[in-house]
DNA sequence: TCATTATTTCGTTTATTAGCGAAATAACAA
DNA sequence: TTGTTATTTCGCTAATAAACGAAATAATGA
């Protein structure tokens, strides 16, 4: 979990996730949304899968990167045990 | 909610959440559970503070911390997000 | 006022991260 | 095989972040 709190911690990898969630995209594709270049971008996205966040499939020399949404689900899950146990006298909502 | 991110980044600032989950501490006490010095402690919680994680209350010397939850749940709603109007087909479970 | 305790700020060093362009890799078509 | 396109890796520089100890600040009690 530690390594997807790491790769939300950069807005530009936050973008490429929300790009994501809307439709698969190629590596190519999101470079043209985004003001990064390639190389810097394809260094995100090294973070990203590392934090099994996005996973690819080739076609071709094309690679096109999806969004891991059990990943996210995760998450959330790690981030609601920050609200669950709380206080004494504040029963948790 | 950038700053959010961004504090979450760090292993002992998520540390020092999970401890406040539990119960408001002192800067003091926070520091005898952890192994990094105190200094170095202080400038965690002013990132905390800036992401709006943590709020304080002083009494004499000592500095008391406590989580604010509230910034927690807006969190959940940010990444809830990333898993609304999915690719075609999938339709949000 | 002076000393004490708790905490923060400051200055510095070291480590990590982000960015770039150039070169390398991979797949495929001609 | 050669060339083309898409993407990644490499080497580098610049910017950020984490850590420390020492000094500063703040509140209080003697």
């Amino acid at each position: 979990m530690s390594d997807v709190f790491n790769a939300l911690s950069s807005p530009v990898r936050r973008e490429i996730l929300e790009m994501l969630k809307a439709q698969d995209m190629t590596a190519g594709e999101i470079a043209d949304q985004l003001d990064v270049g390639k190389s810097t971008l394809s260094g995100h996205f090294n973070v990203l899968k590392a934090a099994d966040l996005v996973s690819t499939s080739r076609s071709g020399t094309t690679i096109t990167y999806s969004l891991n949404t059990s990943v996210v689900e995760d998450l959330l899950t790690s981030i609601v045990g920050l609200l669950s146990k709380n206080k004494e006298g504040k029963e948790n909502a």
